[in-house]
DNA sequence: AACGCGGGGGA
DNA sequence: TCCCCAGCGTT
């Protein structure tokens, strides 16, 4: 075994994390899930929405036969709900061609939607202790340090070289405690900011530690600017309700509720979106608000028109009334329900 | 305010 | 095959 691996899991038994939500099962469903909320979210967002999303859909069986709108709802807040539809897609796949019994191969567990090379090795390691090598962000953090690799990871020539050094280092038994055990040292010690070097396992071989030079690895991302993006949506309520609609499946916020979206950039509303929506009412500007994507800046200009009565019908299909107090249970992102809150709430900063 | 994070899909 | 996209929490 590689003095690497050695080390790794000695130190696991006294110092990695022994009590997360999704340890000391074997059952790939859970792993799964676990693994998929995992990505690009950290442990302690994951938890409550793992035992939530457990007690909605004990099994893949239940998962598979939901509607997908009440999994985007329980997703609600998590974000990259691309992971929800393709979690639904998944679980269809597995009744369809597994017969309900969710794989614990990586081969068969790549090709369903929304798992990749390393979430595939991660869940087959788990549940089936199967010899493959992961490398997400913690473990490519943890091997350029320790091996002194130069580039951004994010880079395709580096990442082929970290995959073929990731595999290896692998041990030829115990993958399960080993793999958790690279997860552990990258959250807990082998940190972006302030790496515990005193406390790591590997301190005495890191070329990055040894050099002084955790800062300098892994090499960051090379730096661009991000546009800013300005809109404005209509909060349109009428008896306790709020006009919502239902996004696209791909792109932002998709397959999630989200407020009408009015033409035009600046801080006035259009007159013809008067006409359609306020039926003579005036628009009330709310407090604007700034959301941080990665790739841009969105600056929210809402605006709240009151309605005394609903129209006949709704200008689109993919329109719908949804009740203030129901705020929690509605599959909302993070920024529209800050403003429903605000509405109903008037007096909390949130 | 900048950064990091796995995989999908389009170029 | 490569590159761009996505939403939140952390720093």
């Amino acid at each position: 075994m590689s003095d690497f691996a050695r080390r790794l899991i000695d130190w696991h038994r006294d110092h990695g994390r022994h009590d997360l939500p999704w340890q000391g099962s074997r059952d790939p469903y859970r792993i799964w899930l676990s693994e998929i909320m995992l990505q690009q979210t950290q442990v302690s967002s994951v938890i409550p929405y793992y035992t939530r999303f457990l007690e909605r859909f004990p099994d893949v069986a239940t998962l598979a036969a939901s509607p997908v709108e009440d999994v985007m709802a329980l997703w609600s807040g998590l974000g990259y709900y691309a992971r929800a539809r393709n979690l639904h897609r998944a679980a269809q796949q597995v009744m369809q061609a597994h017969d309900g019994r969710f794989p614990d191969c990586s081969a068969s567990l790549i090709t369903l939607p929304g798992i990749g090379r390393s979430t595939a090795a991660a869940i087959a390691a788990f549940s089936s202790g199967e010899r493959v090598a992961i490398l997400d962000g913690n473990v490519k953090r943890v091997l350029c340090r320790v091996f002194g690799i130069e580039g951004f990871p994010g880079e395709k020539a580096v990442e082929n070289r970290l995959w073929t050094l990731a595999e290896s280092l692998l041990p030829d038994t115990e993958l399960g405690t080993y793999t958790q055990a690279q997860m552990d040292l990258g959250a807990t010690v082998c940190t972006r900011g302030k790496p515990a070097c005193m406390r790591c396992p590997m301190a005495e071989a890191c070329v990055a530690a040894r050099s002084g030079r955790t800062r300098e690895l892994p090499a960051a991302r090379p730096r661009k600017t991000i546009p800013r993006r300005s809109t404005q949506l209509a909060v349109v309520v009428c008896n306790g309700r709020v006009l919502v609609e239902r996004r696209p499946p791909s792109g932002i916020w998709g397959g999630l509720l989200a407020l009408p979206e009015l033409p035009g950039t600046g801080t006035t509303l259009p007159a013809w979106a008067i006409g359609e929506w306020s039926a003579g009412q005036t628009p009330v500007a709310l407090p604007p608000l700034t959301h941080t994507f990665t790739h841009f800046v969105l600056d929210i200009q809402p605006w709240r028109i009151d309605l005394t009565h609903p129209p006949a019908q709704l200008a689109e299909p993919a329109h719908q009334w949804l009740a203030l107090d129901q705020l929690a249970d509605a599959a909302l992102p993070t920024p529209i329900r800050q403003i429903l809150t605000r509405l109903q709430h008037p007096d909390l900063f949130d």
